[in-house]
DNA sequence: TGTCTTTTGTTAGTATGCTAACTACTGCTT
DNA sequence: AAGCAGTAGTTAGCATACTAACAAAAGACA
């Protein structure tokens, strides 16, 4: 008889982990405006400026699809603009506004500091353990 | 300057491992019907047996609220029924179906492939240290 | 016993994810 | 140049998550 015991399974430590610290994210992030998903995104468009939804989509691994309603919420709230590709009309360039430059800087010193909170009392070594047995089991997946 | 690079992120690789999980799950359930969080809804069901929502909330780590609806599908679906408790009128005691109990070996099973072949060249002591990593990462944020 | 607090479940509204089907545009191929 | 395949973005419909506000019932305590 298969018994299968989700806690035992890495994908539901995962799925923990994950809500954990997008809980702490976003009881940080509370007084910004700005939601987990915004400010990853955010993360992203501030280093590494305007580009297109596709390549957002890739850098947050979700499909262009649900990157259609994040930057229309980015958008309303003053984040971010779509521009026009001069290259190809097809695209359009999401671009940082001025005011979320501004308030990046404090945003992310939150990211910052959840993290080094996380990973109070476990070694480099653990964590670099973590991170390579993790990407195994993605390439064991695909 | 602060400069948060969400690939460094513990949090970020457990939420791609974790889709990379769901994906597969999703996948291999595509002919039962049933959806992720249904299946794992049915695990705790299944093992357990009937129990209130607030109880099978707990255990998917979710809240009420989502609850509710979750079980509305199950109910939906014929996967589970919402009975009384005789001792208690607030609860509803969510029971699986006979049709979820047949079904629960042939899922279950899915479920338990994934996790072998995600498993696959990580050693036993590799796995262990992921959990406990996760677990005290877990702790550190609360 | 009668009120106050807690617990359980619900509803409403929003954010986020997915797939499938569609539009507009680019670019290759003949 | 004409046509067709591929790419970028959108829309529609659904599943799933959350918080906040609420209702019903149980429990506690004056």
């Amino acid at each position: 008889m298969p018994t299968f015991n989700p806690l035992e399974s890495i994908g539901f430590h995962c799925n923990l982990t994950f809500k954990a610290f997008s809980a702490e994210l976003e009881k940080r992030l509370a007084g910004t405006g700005v939601s987990r998903v915004q400010f990853m995104a955010l993360a992203h468009l501030v280093a590494l400026g305007a580009m297109p939804q596709k390549d957002l989509a890739e850098l947050l691994s979700i499909t262009s699809a649900s990157t259609v309603r994040l930057v229309d919420r980015l958008v309303r709230d003053g984040w971010a603009e779509r521009t026009a590709d001069p290259e190809d009309r097809r695209i359009k360039l999401i671009t940082p506004t001025p005011k979320a430059l501004r308030a990046w800087e404090e945003m992310s010193s939150h990211a910052e500091e959840i993290m080094a909170r996380a990973h109070a009392g476990v070694s480099e070594e653990e964590i670099e353990t973590v991170k390579s047995v993790l990407k195994k089991v993605r390439e064991n997946l695909l």
